[in-house]
DNA sequence: TTCTTTATGGTACGAACGTATCACGTTGCT
DNA sequence: AGCAACGTGATACGTTCGTACCATAAAGAA
């Protein structure tokens, strides 16, 4: 049986099996057997690819910052070709929030992560936890881009609202995951102050699902 | 040396080890070993005041909770004698961003806590959950009060701007916590949506520290 | 004073976990 | 064909953790 083997591909199937333990389990629970046993094999294959369980922790939270990725330009995309930024901008904090199983997932893992890297220097250092940074300077961008064309209500500083629509998909997002809010109402409210930061006639609305 | 106790207050000492030592290394990290060290007894004492390691947890976020409510009312009180509904808001919300290092630790272990909720269903029926539904409600109801004493602007939906002011208190928090924000920068921010809901006029401004 | 309850210390036990070690079949290279 | 590297399994080791057990000194009740 031991043929040649994607070492890349077989690394991802781990770190999915994972992410679908952590989600089910809590990140704080997952073991080297869990993930053997859930990616269907040996504890000594995921230390094989995985030498120690830091690597494979480190590595599963790249793979999900990757596949959260993926999603947005998919929402993104499903906005209709050339969307404008206020369809974009709501795909991404759409995409951000728990609705089905697989953004549930998302959202407790890498919120387990973050916390995780308040006391864990190991995982602070980690580039994905100054990726946030990153939606933030996207969000700028996109709110300048629409502020430029037009689209935004005057007086607006776009700095500061990227930084309240991400800390809102944030905090909504765990509200939803906790179970005290429903996703509607977390999408309700979101739409709700794109409202307030849009211009009403221009905005191609709804593109919600 | 084994004089009567005061069973209580020593269930407080040792749920407050907890929390020090769960702000420091992290919730999932604390064993019964370190609460006891930190507290300054022996393994078996934390055993015999909390039979198990559940019930200390429990114990745990019970007191954070209380803690957290006594800091809420002492920054509304030090808003002055019957403030205005904006400033007993502003005390809430402030007081639940981690500014020092006590709220530092009442939001990294209060997450800690939401995010254990998710997976561990005892912990999910504890009521201190639920709590920031309460929360919700008496948000409600201070904007509810300044909008019938014509504080708030027109067309303001009080519900909705309760969830959005809790979610971005939340978002923020967590932001200010991994180091992404400065809490000037949040507080800036919620300011910025506290002007956007209240009149400019009667705003008897900046209570923070 | 004697006896029972309370408070506390020390320590042991069984389980789980991350990691390391040994062994062996398979594949590709020369 | 033979040899070295790869892929995989089984299992053992040392540690840590939560919990349980045993002992004992002080304090209040009789």
């Amino acid at each position: 049986m031991p043929k040649r083997v994607d070492h890349a591909e077989r690394r991802s199937e781990i770190a999915e099996a994972l992410l679908r333990v952590a989600a089910r389990r809590g990140l704080h629970a997952v073991g080297m057997r869990d993930v053997a046993a859930e990616a269907g094999v040996s504890l000594r294959l995921v230390q094989y690819y995985f030498e120690t369980k830091e690597k494979l922790l480190l590595y599963g939270l790249q793979h999900l910052a990757e596949r959260f990725g993926e999603r947005v330009t998919a929402r993104a995309r499903a906005a209709g070709h050339s969307p404008g930024p206020r369809a974009v901008i709501e795909a991404v904090l759409m995409a951000a929030l728990p609705t089905d199983e697989e953004s549930r997932a998302f959202h407790l893992v890498y919120t387990s992560y973050a916390v995780l890297s308040v006391t864990d220097q190991t995982l602070a250092a980690q580039p994905f936890i100054k990726n946030p940074d990153a939606a933030r300077s996207a969000l700028t961008g996109l709110l300048r881009q629409a502020e430029e064309s037009d689209l935004v209500q005057p007086g607006v500083d776009v700095q500061l609202e990227a930084v309240t629509l991400l800390a809102m998909s944030a905090g909504l997002g765990t509200s939803v995951l906790v179970g005290q809010s429903s996703p509607e109402a977390a999408a309700a409210v979101l739409d709700h102050h794109l409202d307030r930061i849009f211009r009403g006639n221009l905005a191609d609305a709804g593109t919600r699902e």
